[in-house]
DNA sequence: TAGATTGTTAATCGATTAACAATC
DNA sequence: TAGATTGTTAATCGATTAACAATC
């Protein structure tokens, strides 16, 4: 049964999870309703742009009236799938595997880190903020027993591309990619990546052309 | 002296790391020329946009030969500021501010970081990856006396934001933001943003997307 | 009902792609 | 020189903004 919806551009899909942060906001400081106009100047964009992008996932507002801010952080939870919970792996037992591991905001939002895995022998079996390492070699097993949907990877590059290949066939829906390099999987998997080194690069362009009044 | 030059747009900055790290790996295994064509085979997008996006800088190129794959990652580089070292600090000794002590890549690409800070003065004093924690009253005139231009900032939100407050009149020049939340700093401060759990969100949409086949 | 504000169409703006003359 | 490939202009495509009729 094919779904014949319009495409949702890159563009929109990037500013809903900030939409969902300022509702999130609202919601805790006790705001129960606010228009297109009162949150675009919140939020530093334009009215039209937000009616635009909430009306490709339906009608969540009404006329002379506005948004309910409870019910439109629900529904673009619901939007982005995060109304349930996700169950992740992070593979690198490292400095930012273990940061990951001790990020408890995530599982506040449902993002799940069950397990470390690490190549490293004298790692296996410790554990970080109450999450043990697992050998490298039981990672398949792993994510076949526990319903994993997404690895987060935060290997160096080169294990990076060699571990995307070797979770083709587990099941896994999502990698999440912190190394330093692009990764080729089947269309099903769907990679987001984290690429710190061209994050801290834009903000050296930036400080640069900042600073030449460009 | 004003710079009247064209607005470079958010998209063109987005993609330029991603040229130069291409570069980089072409330049390592030896290749040292490329047309746009077939780079644009390797990156994924069209000759165009890549010869468009170049163009934007200065003609890198050569009629009838295509790119001088050294000269471009270099010029590129120049571009991005990354020709020279930029000093920085990390506020906020937990996780992730280890994590991105202990990332010697940075070292590697003019990005130093000189020193961590942290309210807990039972962390001040230890050494993480050879990088000193240090009292968060210092943090002024350290900037001032080690010509720091970066603050990365991987503390809790409303620490971020009172930080983000403080820093203004201290010469930093960029702050590399990991709190969720957005940073009100004047026109002369650059912020960039991490904010990871905007990322898996993203991750989370797109599997959705995806499984429903859209 | 009158006022407010959405949902949605139309207009504008900007970014991407195509095409090709210039030139190495 | 002939072939290849850029730099750049023109055409297309898509995203943002503006406007307003619909409607709560």
């Amino acid at each position: 049964m094919e779904q014949k919806e319009k495409k949702i551009s890159k563009a929109i899909i990037q500013r809903l999870p900030r939409y969902y942060r300022y509702l999130g906001e609202l919601l805790s400081t006790g705001v129960d309703r606010i228009s297109s106009s009162d949150f675009s100047k919140l939020m530093g964009v334009t009215a039209s742009q937000i009616r635009q992008d909430l009306n490709n996932f339906g009608g969540f507002g009404q006329q002379g009236y506005g948004y309910n801010v409870k019910n439109l952080y629900e529904e673009i939870g619901k939007i982005l799938g995060i109304d349930r919970v996700h169950n992740i792996i992070v593979i690198g037992a490292g400095n930012f595997g273990k940061a990951l591991a001790g990020y408890s905001d995530f599982e506040r939002r449902g993002f799940r880190i069950k397990a470390l895995f690490d190549k490293d022998a004298s790692k296996v079996g410790k554990t970080y903020s109450g999450i043990e390492i697992l050998p490298m070699d039981s990672i398949k097993d792993y994510i076949r027993d526990n319903n994993i949907e997404i690895a987060a990877l935060t290997v160096p590059k080169d294990s990076a591309i060699e571990l995307a290949n070797e979770l083709k066939d587990t099941g896994i829906k999502g990698i999440w990619n912190f190394a330093h390099t692009d990764l080729d999987v089947p269309e099903d998997i769907v990679v987001e990546n984290v690429h710190l080194s061209e994050s801290i690069m834009r903000l050296s362009y930036n400080m640069k052309s900042r600073s030449i009044g460009r």
